[in-house]
DNA sequence: CTTACTGTACCGGCTGGACGGTCTTGTCAA
DNA sequence: TTGACAAGACCGTCCAGCCGGTACAGTAAG
């Protein structure tokens, strides 16, 4: 059955995702991610005809799936502000157990210029976040804050527990006011 | 020369470090490793008898190293807390434009493993400052935002500029009272 | 309807190169 | 002479990317 064709690309991307997360970012190999997700090696090669094509693939969609749901709680009613709606998104992403970005070690040994976009639509938050504050210190702490905890997620770091997460992000939201 | 002995070691982790974070942590490979470090890869294999026993030199060092540079600044005169210390020697740690540690990146792809010892140091660490405290909502926001920076030096981010990050650490400081 | 042609999606064996680790052959200090 | 240590050629493995196929959908001429 052809019809499946347009969902390759996807599956691809999340098989890629899964394979780093479970044998770990270094046995991301092409033909690990083409068996896992059911394709051949030159199917998968015909989708993202090299393996950088593929990170940066990875990234864009984790980007736009990244947006997509800040977006979404952003506009969620009860939400005061941009940078709260950053702290709740963050602390359920953090609940997972397991990082779902492993691919990210991947990418940066392939090479590291692929985090660049990431970087760019860090800093874009930022000033977004900047915007709706006059008190840039505990932003500054929050932001960082944040991205420790997103930091240790990655990890797979169990150095937190679950309440000590839970107190952290109280504690976040009240300064973020 | 044969004098260089005893050095041999500490030679070869120096040069796996500057490796991975000079060419990427995709190219730290034995043979790139030994030809900066002056010595045939015979002579490395000599002194690290595997890959493994190489990222595990790397993860103690660091963390010796680590522990020195805490102890001295806690020890310092001045320092009210070992949480100031901790805060102010990351702050230095991460004025370095370039990351120190991106050989993580190489042993986490190498084994994931790896970084147990790093993480049981920071719980470690952890415990140690939630004893010198009785607001651990305050601390969990200064360990968490300290992560933070350092994950952001280690990824190579340029996200925060100088001014921010001396405010953050302004800001951190304060908190830690 | 049928045959011939075209482009798209996918398959999987192959190869060339890189890399980790071994082994033989030094080399030098004592 | 000997033995601790170093050198680097060599071997086996793994993997990215290539390439010659296959299958099938659409189109269009006969």
């Amino acid at each position: 059955m052809r019809v499946r064709r347009a969902n390759s690309r996807e599956k691809i991307l999340a098989a890629a995702a899964d394979v780093a997360r479970e044998a770990g970012p270094g046995s991301l190999s092409l033909e690990a991610v083409a068996s896992r997700a059911g394709v051949s090696k030159g199917g998968l090669l015909y989708n993202f005809p090299t393996k950088a094509k593929l990170m940066q693939g990875l990234v864009e969609s984790y980007l736009s799936d990244f947006q997509k749901a800040l977006e979404a709680r952003a506009a969620e009613a009860g939400h005061e502000s941009v940078l709260s709606a950053y702290i709740k998104l963050s602390a359920d992403d953090c609940e997972q157990p397991k990082p779902s970005a492993s691919w990210m070690f991947s990418a940066i040994a392939e090479d590291p210029e692929f985090l660049t976009p990431i970087k760019a639509f860090k800093r874009q938050l930022f000033e977004r976040l900047k915007e709706e504050t006059d008190d840039l210190g505990s932003l500054l702490v929050c932001f960082l804050a944040i991205e420790g905890m997103r930091s240790m997620n990655l990890f797979d770091s169990d150095v937190l527990s679950q309440d000590e997460r839970e107190l952290l992000v109280a504690s976040l939201l009240k300064i973020a006011g």
